[in-house]
DNA sequence: CCGTATCCCTGACGATACTG
DNA sequence: CAGTATCGTCAGGGATACGG
């Protein structure tokens, strides 16, 4: 890849960060909740009220929003039973299964690293 | 994992996702500009305004809070050259090549499914 | 050239209340 | 139980101006 060109992941000429469509798809997946929300579905089918409090501190609004956008993107399959009291189910499609693998990859590597980054913070903050 | 657990990437109990430190990184790589800064300098090493240049869109602001944000987690390394004009160089460490090459691979996995979500999107669109 | 400082506004998010 | 609706807050981020 030529130096002069932009990081788009496109490889489109003068698409830039904000107009790349695959933009959007890595937000939904990274966004605050939806890497909860794919990692509670990767190991396992769940109903909302399950994935409610699996993920400590979400709020409904969030979560139903959440799922909504990932069911939208095709990564999450909401299946809803016509029973009282209403019963639905939530489960990763393939692609969505695959998005998970990588989003959960992504945070076990986090996860091993966070001694490290906080200490390079700490030696950061006391230089002067 | 027993389903019981808490989903906190951290193996802690009462940790939930607001409070779990490696949040926070995944926060800074998977950032708005991270993952493109991340991206831009996998390739090379990169004065400021290349960085700029290739990362259309981006406001001197962000970038600098951006590349700040990853230097102190110790993902990038910073040498400024004590010349007129100012010219600072940025470039990967070792984790932050890690880190790199991990959204990087996410980007390309976005990049590579985004027209089949888009077409999800629509058909969800579409569906009453 | 490489930033820092300030203002300001949007929109993400939580809290709460309500419905099928 | 599984959401929707509404409101208030506040931090992310752009625009602009200025400093070393």
């Amino acid at each position: 890849m030529p130096v002069s060109k932009q990081v788009t992941f496109t490889e489109q000429p003068n698409v830039n960060a904000a107009t790349c469509p695959s933009r959007s798809v890595l937000e939904h997946i990274t966004s605050r909740w939806g890497v909860l929300v794919l990692a509670a579905l990767l190991e396992d089918g769940r109903r909302f009220s399950e994935l409610r409090r699996i993920i400590g501190g979400v709020s409904e609004k969030m979560l139903a929003q959440t799922l909504q956008t990932l069911e939208r993107d095709g990564f999450v399959h909401r299946e809803a039973h016509p029973v009282i009291p209403p019963r639905v189910d939530y489960s990763l499609t393939e692609v969505g299964e695959q998005a998970a693998r990588l989003v959960s990859g992504l945070a076990r590597w986090s996860e091993a690293h966070v001694t490290g980054v906080l200490a390079a913070r700490e030696a950061y903050d006391n230089r002067t």
